[in-house]
DNA sequence: TTGCCATATCGTTCTACTACGATAAACGCA
DNA sequence: TGCGTTTATCGTAGTAGAACGATATGGCAA
Protein backbone atom coordinates (compact mmCIF):
# COMPACT_ATOMS: atom_id res chain seq x y z
CA UNK A 1 0.00 0.00 0.00
CA UNK A 2 1.06 3.37 -0.74
CA UNK A 3 1.98 5.61 2.20
CA UNK A 4 -0.04 8.56 2.94
CA UNK A 5 1.53 11.98 2.97
CA UNK A 6 -0.51 12.79 5.85
CA UNK A 7 -0.21 10.26 8.70
CA UNK A 8 -3.20 9.89 11.44
CA UNK A 9 -1.68 9.48 14.49
CA UNK A 10 -4.61 7.67 16.09
CA UNK A 11 -5.03 4.45 14.41
CA UNK A 12 -8.58 4.59 13.29
CA UNK A 13 -9.61 0.83 14.68
CA UNK A 14 -9.70 1.58 18.78
CA UNK A 15 -12.37 3.19 19.94
CA UNK A 16 -11.32 3.31 23.59
CA UNK A 17 -14.94 3.34 24.91
CA UNK A 18 -13.97 1.80 28.18
CA UNK A 19 -14.98 4.32 30.95
CA UNK A 20 -12.54 5.49 33.62
CA UNK A 21 -13.60 3.67 36.81
CA UNK A 22 -11.30 5.92 39.22
CA UNK A 23 -12.38 7.96 41.49
CA UNK A 24 -12.37 11.78 40.96
CA UNK A 25 -12.52 12.85 44.56
CA UNK A 26 -9.13 11.68 47.16
CA UNK A 27 -6.02 12.46 48.17
CA UNK A 28 -4.92 10.75 44.70
CA UNK A 29 -7.39 12.37 42.43
CA UNK A 30 -6.21 16.24 43.54
CA UNK A 31 -2.57 15.13 42.50
CA UNK A 32 -3.74 13.69 39.50
CA UNK A 33 -5.73 17.21 38.63
CA UNK A 34 -3.30 19.24 40.07
CA UNK A 35 -0.62 17.75 37.64
CA UNK A 36 -3.05 18.03 34.87
CA UNK A 37 -4.08 21.71 35.34
CA UNK A 38 -0.53 22.36 36.02
CA UNK A 39 0.16 20.75 32.53
CA UNK A 40 -2.17 22.79 30.43
CA UNK A 41 -1.69 26.29 32.81
CA UNK A 42 -0.02 27.80 30.01
CA UNK A 43 -1.20 29.74 26.99
CA UNK A 44 1.38 28.06 24.73
CA UNK A 45 0.10 24.40 26.04
CA UNK A 46 -3.48 25.45 25.69
CA UNK A 47 -3.27 26.25 22.32
CA UNK A 48 -1.48 23.41 21.30
CA UNK A 49 -3.88 21.06 22.68
CA UNK A 50 -6.57 23.24 20.64
CA UNK A 51 -4.53 22.54 17.71
CA UNK A 52 -4.68 18.91 18.58
CA UNK A 53 -8.40 18.60 19.47
CA UNK A 54 -9.08 20.61 16.11
CA UNK A 55 -6.96 18.71 13.87
CA UNK A 56 -7.51 15.45 15.34
CA UNK A 57 -3.66 14.98 14.45
CA UNK A 58 -0.64 16.96 14.04
CA UNK A 59 3.19 17.21 12.60
CA UNK A 60 5.30 18.83 14.89
CA UNK A 61 6.26 21.23 12.66
CA UNK A 62 2.53 22.33 11.94
CA UNK A 63 2.69 23.71 15.45
CA UNK A 64 5.69 24.94 15.63
CA UNK A 65 4.49 27.22 12.48
CA UNK A 66 1.52 28.15 14.47
CA UNK A 67 3.18 29.41 17.25
CA UNK A 68 4.95 32.74 17.65
CA UNK A 69 8.39 30.15 19.81
CA UNK A 70 11.42 28.75 18.88
CA UNK A 71 11.22 25.52 17.85
CA UNK A 72 13.16 24.00 20.73
CA UNK A 73 10.53 26.05 22.85
CA UNK A 74 7.35 24.01 21.30
CA UNK A 75 9.27 21.10 21.89
CA UNK A 76 9.67 21.95 25.43
CA UNK A 77 6.11 22.29 25.66
CA UNK A 78 4.98 19.49 23.82
CA UNK A 79 7.81 17.24 25.71
CA UNK A 80 5.21 18.97 29.16
CA UNK A 81 2.23 17.88 27.66
CA UNK A 82 3.64 14.03 26.69
CA UNK A 83 4.73 13.63 30.78
CA UNK A 84 1.36 14.42 31.95
CA UNK A 85 0.25 11.76 29.40
CA UNK A 86 -2.35 14.30 27.50
CA UNK A 87 -0.93 13.80 24.49
CA UNK A 88 0.82 11.18 22.22
CA UNK A 89 3.97 11.44 19.63
CA UNK A 90 4.20 9.12 17.23
CA UNK A 91 7.24 8.72 14.71
CA UNK A 92 6.26 8.79 11.17
CA UNK A 93 9.42 8.51 9.40
CA UNK A 94 12.06 11.55 9.53
CA UNK A 95 8.66 13.56 11.49
CA UNK A 96 6.82 13.22 14.47
CA UNK A 97 2.83 13.09 14.68
CA UNK A 98 1.23 14.21 17.54
CA UNK A 99 -2.21 13.72 19.23
CA UNK A 100 -4.46 14.10 21.90
CA UNK A 101 -4.65 11.06 24.34
CA UNK A 102 -8.62 11.06 24.36
CA UNK A 103 -9.13 9.49 27.78
CA UNK A 104 -6.59 11.32 29.77
CA UNK A 105 -8.70 14.68 28.14
CA UNK A 106 -11.73 13.05 29.41
CA UNK A 107 -10.29 12.48 32.83
CA UNK A 108 -8.77 16.27 33.12
CA UNK A 109 -12.70 17.11 32.05
CA UNK A 110 -14.12 14.31 34.66
CA UNK A 111 -11.88 15.55 37.39
CA UNK A 112 -12.46 19.60 36.81
CA UNK A 113 -15.92 18.84 37.08
CA UNK A 114 -16.01 17.34 40.25
CA UNK A 115 -14.83 20.37 41.38
CA UNK B 1 -29.39 41.14 65.42
CA UNK B 2 -27.47 38.28 66.71
CA UNK B 3 -24.46 38.03 64.94
CA UNK B 4 -23.55 34.74 64.05
CA UNK B 5 -20.24 33.38 64.76
CA UNK B 6 -20.28 30.84 62.18
CA UNK B 7 -20.68 33.24 59.05
CA UNK B 8 -21.53 32.28 55.83
CA UNK B 9 -19.52 33.98 53.09
CA UNK B 10 -22.31 33.96 49.96
CA UNK B 11 -24.74 36.44 50.78
CA UNK B 12 -27.63 33.85 50.07
CA UNK B 13 -29.80 35.94 48.27
CA UNK B 14 -28.42 36.38 45.51
CA UNK B 15 -29.01 32.93 42.71
CA UNK B 16 -26.50 34.55 40.23
CA UNK B 17 -27.81 32.13 37.65
CA UNK B 18 -27.25 34.98 34.89
CA UNK B 19 -25.31 32.42 31.79
CA UNK B 20 -21.74 33.18 31.32
CA UNK B 21 -21.56 34.78 27.60
CA UNK B 22 -18.42 34.91 26.85
CA UNK B 23 -16.91 32.55 24.28
CA UNK B 24 -15.07 29.60 25.25
CA UNK B 25 -12.48 29.68 22.23
CA UNK B 26 -10.42 31.92 20.81
CA UNK B 27 -7.12 33.53 22.25
CA UNK B 28 -8.72 35.31 25.55
CA UNK B 29 -10.38 32.24 25.97
CA UNK B 30 -7.11 30.34 25.67
CA UNK B 31 -5.52 33.11 28.08
CA UNK B 32 -8.12 33.05 30.60
CA UNK B 33 -7.73 28.87 30.34
CA UNK B 34 -4.38 28.48 31.01
CA UNK B 35 -4.79 31.25 33.79
CA UNK B 36 -7.15 29.25 35.81
CA UNK B 37 -5.55 26.09 34.98
CA UNK B 38 -2.48 27.40 36.48
CA UNK B 39 -4.06 28.96 39.66
CA UNK B 40 -5.52 25.32 40.18
CA UNK B 41 -1.83 23.73 38.88
CA UNK B 42 -1.29 22.81 42.69
CA UNK B 43 -2.19 19.93 45.13
CA UNK B 44 -2.52 22.14 47.83
CA UNK B 45 -4.27 24.99 45.76
CA UNK B 46 -6.61 21.67 44.67
CA UNK B 47 -7.11 20.72 48.31
CA UNK B 48 -8.49 24.54 48.95
CA UNK B 49 -11.03 24.51 45.97
CA UNK B 50 -12.14 21.04 47.62
CA UNK B 51 -12.62 22.17 51.27
CA UNK B 52 -14.42 25.27 50.15
CA UNK B 53 -16.86 23.39 47.43
CA UNK B 54 -17.40 20.86 50.05
CA UNK B 55 -18.06 23.39 53.14
CA UNK B 56 -19.92 26.49 51.02
CA UNK B 57 -17.44 28.50 52.35
CA UNK B 58 -14.39 28.26 55.48
CA UNK B 59 -12.59 30.30 57.66
CA UNK B 60 -8.97 30.74 56.96
CA UNK B 61 -7.75 28.90 60.30
CA UNK B 62 -9.93 26.36 59.63
CA UNK B 63 -7.57 25.63 55.84
CA UNK B 64 -4.24 26.25 57.47
CA UNK B 65 -5.19 23.22 59.93
CA UNK B 66 -6.17 20.78 56.88
CA UNK B 67 -3.25 21.31 54.98
CA UNK B 68 0.29 20.15 56.30
CA UNK B 69 1.83 23.65 55.39
CA UNK B 70 2.74 26.33 57.62
CA UNK B 71 0.40 29.35 57.90
CA UNK B 72 2.36 32.07 55.35
CA UNK B 73 2.48 29.61 52.46
CA UNK B 74 -1.02 28.95 52.66
CA UNK B 75 -1.88 32.44 53.03
CA UNK B 76 0.05 32.47 49.64
CA UNK B 77 -1.67 30.03 47.77
CA UNK B 78 -5.11 31.83 48.76
CA UNK B 79 -3.93 34.65 47.25
CA UNK B 80 -2.81 32.95 44.15
CA UNK B 81 -6.33 31.36 44.32
CA UNK B 82 -7.91 34.73 44.65
CA UNK B 83 -5.65 36.41 42.27
CA UNK B 84 -7.31 34.31 39.54
CA UNK B 85 -10.99 34.68 40.92
CA UNK B 86 -11.66 31.71 41.98
CA UNK B 87 -12.11 32.52 45.36
CA UNK B 88 -12.75 35.46 47.23
CA UNK B 89 -12.72 36.09 51.03
CA UNK B 90 -14.42 38.30 52.96
CA UNK B 91 -13.22 39.91 56.30
CA UNK B 92 -15.43 38.57 59.62
CA UNK B 93 -13.95 40.30 62.34
CA UNK B 94 -10.79 39.22 63.18
CA UNK B 95 -10.98 36.13 60.51
CA UNK B 96 -11.47 35.89 57.09
CA UNK B 97 -14.23 33.86 55.64
CA UNK B 98 -13.10 32.32 52.29
CA UNK B 99 -15.77 30.88 49.65
CA UNK B 100 -15.95 29.98 46.33
CA UNK B 101 -16.79 32.25 43.19
CA UNK B 102 -19.31 29.81 41.69
CA UNK B 103 -19.43 31.80 38.09
CA UNK B 104 -15.49 31.33 38.08
CA UNK B 105 -15.45 27.87 38.97
CA UNK B 106 -18.02 27.06 35.91
CA UNK B 107 -15.85 29.17 33.96
CA UNK B 108 -13.05 27.38 33.95
CA UNK B 109 -15.33 23.75 34.06
CA UNK B 110 -17.20 25.48 30.45
CA UNK B 111 -13.59 26.47 29.17
CA UNK B 112 -12.30 22.54 30.20
CA UNK B 113 -15.40 20.96 28.74
CA UNK B 114 -14.52 23.03 25.65
CA UNK B 115 -11.17 21.14 24.84
C1' DT C 1 -4.81 51.66 76.16
C1' DT C 2 -2.85 47.20 76.19
C1' DG C 3 -2.60 42.87 74.77
C1' DC C 4 -4.25 38.80 72.10
C1' DC C 5 -5.78 36.50 68.14
C1' DA C 6 -6.08 35.68 63.12
C1' DT C 7 -4.26 36.82 58.81
C1' DA C 8 -1.28 39.10 55.46
C1' DT C 9 3.09 40.57 53.99
C1' DC C 10 8.20 40.63 53.91
C1' DG C 11 12.66 38.69 53.18
C1' DT C 12 15.10 34.74 52.04
C1' DT C 13 16.44 30.40 49.95
C1' DC C 14 15.83 26.92 46.83
C1' DT C 15 13.80 25.00 43.00
C1' DA C 16 11.21 24.99 38.73
C1' DC C 17 9.70 27.20 34.52
C1' DT C 18 10.34 29.68 30.12
C1' DA C 19 12.74 31.01 26.35
C1' DC C 20 16.45 30.98 23.21
C1' DG C 21 20.43 29.46 20.18
C1' DA C 22 23.43 25.78 19.33
C1' DT C 23 24.04 21.14 18.73
C1' DA C 24 22.95 16.21 18.42
C1' DA C 25 20.21 12.36 16.69
C1' DA C 26 17.25 9.97 13.43
C1' DC C 27 15.46 9.41 9.05
C1' DG C 28 14.78 9.51 3.87
C1' DC C 29 16.87 10.50 -0.39
C1' DA C 30 20.33 11.43 -4.02
C1' DT D 1 27.99 7.20 1.82
C1' DG D 2 26.86 11.73 2.56
C1' DC D 3 23.25 15.56 2.72
C1' DG D 4 19.27 18.00 3.99
C1' DT D 5 15.15 17.83 6.92
C1' DT D 6 12.93 17.28 11.17
C1' DT D 7 12.80 16.93 15.99
C1' DA D 8 14.92 16.42 20.58
C1' DT D 9 18.28 17.69 23.87
C1' DC D 10 21.81 20.67 25.97
C1' DG D 11 23.50 24.83 28.03
C1' DT D 12 22.36 29.17 29.68
C1' DA D 13 20.01 33.25 31.45
C1' DG D 14 16.24 35.41 33.39
C1' DT D 15 11.91 35.03 35.75
C1' DA D 16 8.53 32.96 38.62
C1' DG D 17 6.97 29.64 42.16
C1' DA D 18 7.08 27.38 46.72
C1' DA D 19 8.22 27.08 51.29
C1' DC D 20 9.51 28.89 55.68
C1' DG D 21 10.21 32.06 59.80
C1' DA D 22 9.75 36.60 61.26
C1' DT D 23 7.18 40.57 61.36
C1' DA D 24 3.39 43.83 60.45
C1' DT D 25 -1.67 44.77 60.46
C1' DG D 26 -6.22 45.01 62.08
C1' DG D 27 -9.95 43.89 65.06
C1' DC D 28 -11.88 42.48 69.65
C1' DA D 29 -11.70 42.03 74.71
C1' DA D 30 -10.22 43.09 79.11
Amino acid sequence: MATPSTALCPPPGRPQEKPDLRPVEGPAADEELALLCKAAGHPARVQILRLLVRRDACICGDIVDELPLAQSTVSQHLKVLKDAGLIRGEIDGPRVCYCIEPHVLRRLKALVGSL
